[in-house]
DNA sequence: ATTCATAATTATGAATTCAAAATGCTCTTC
DNA sequence: GAAGAGCATTTTGAATTCATAATTATGAAT
């Protein structure tokens, strides 16, 4: 059996980990199904160790389920638990967009607008655009600069990725996804966190540009609120 | 070496877990130190093997960062972390607070409104305050139906909990405290989600019953904004 | 005495082995 | 043919063993 697992920069259990986290999101892994250490070691040629230390770090994020006494089975999400994550994904980048509008360097902001005129010029481009988006409002993320609630929204996309398979996009949404970006763009040039945050909430109500149309409405409709901010 | 480890209904690297965040909670583990894992496991009569599975969910957690090649540290967290993670509570437990003015049923309010009795009735007793305000808000938490929401307020408040020693409380924040509550749950009782995040906003920016003076005042204050409902 | 190279020690990461629980399979019985 | 007891197999959970990276200690040379 060949050893030759020579390290990259991470650790064993973090690269196993990773490979059934994309296994997971491409459903070759079906939500609900028991997962095989032996096989999966087998397939890895790796021993069952750092597969089950992978496997507890899936269950801490969510992804799979531990059961006691009978091994690990992929996280069966239901609709509602959708809803919830996505709620919970707008409160976090609407927050991190308020922040970024306070408080970014202008070179930050800069950077953003690069971002969106890419945006703007892969609209054609499909996954180009689906790209660029992800960096977009990963940069955004960052740049809003607090590492817990990048780390959140990081683990809550994975989730999402769970049971949305192919981010089934009609062409129209493009579009206007691309509007409300540019939209957000101005009220973050305009340093203006509550309008930012109201943008970016607008965003998610209208459903991003990932979301399949049963998931776009967010469980809180009613009490998206009017957000008058003391400033401009 | 005794091997009677005779299961509870948890998993051994979940006891593990569980027994470690004490420990770095008291601070018998400190910030930044390395931990041991053959002293510890030796201390546990266990072998390593659960042990760092345990480790590799407290460093999923946030409370252990994993050094490649070196083992385990105690998360060491800074200031502006506590600011961060103390505005993300805010944050999410607002969200709560909103969604539960809108959607509990009225058995629920009327739970919280009797926790809240008790809550009065305790301002007395330090101690006994301070666990039946736990009560509440993981309670509020619980009511509010996104088990995500709750299980990331877990989460941070564990992280919370690494730095905040004794959780210092002046006499006087504790009768504060308790208006604050009452403001809240007048809210809650009139059914008013956008006046609920409010009060619950101005609970946490008035620094909780937790908080240490410096932690007190949120990063986003200037933002703090005033949220005009379209109901009530 | 200080610095550098090299050897010994220690600790981590991962494979292997072992014990016991869960599953399923056969064979008996009615 | 169905139900159930008892045995065999599979699979999990945890201990042990092994290989190698990192650290520390040792010693030679300047």
């Amino acid at each position: 059996m060949s050893t030759d697992h020579n390290l990259g920069r991470h650790a064993l259990y973090e690269e196993v980990a990773e490979r059934l986290r994309q296994r997971i999101f491409a459903r070759e892994l079906t939500p609900g199904s028991w997962i095989d250490e032996m096989k999966i070691s087998q397939e890895y040629g790796i021993s069952r160790t750092p597969l089950r230390e992978a496997l507890k770090v899936l269950a801490t994020e969510g992804l799979v389920t531990m059961k006691m006494r009978r091994g690990a089975y992929v996280t069966d999400v239901s609709d509602k638990d959708l809803n919830d994550v996505y709620h919970l994904l707008a409160l976090l980048e609407s927050d991190a967009a308020a922040q970024v509008a306070q408080f970014a360097r202008p070179e930050d902001i800069q950077e953003l607008q690069g971002l969106h005129s890419q945006l703007k010029q892969s609209v054609k481009d499909r996954s180009a655009f689906f790209e660029i988006n992800e960096r977009f409002h990963m940069r955004l993320l960052e740049i809003g600069n607090n590492k817990w609630r990048t780390q959140m929204v990081i683990d809550l996309r994975k989730v999402m990725k769970l049971n949305r398979q192919n981010s089934l996009l009609k062409s129209g949404r493009l579009e206007e996804s691309l509007l409300e970006h540019q939209a957000l763009m101005d009220a973050l040039a305009a340093r203006n966190p509550g309008l930012s945050l109201q943008r970016m909430q607008a965003h998610f109500a209208n459903g991003l540009e990932a979301a399949t149309p049963d998931v776009v409405v967010p469980a809180n409709a009613p009490h998206q609120a009017v957000l008058v901010t003391a400033e401009g």
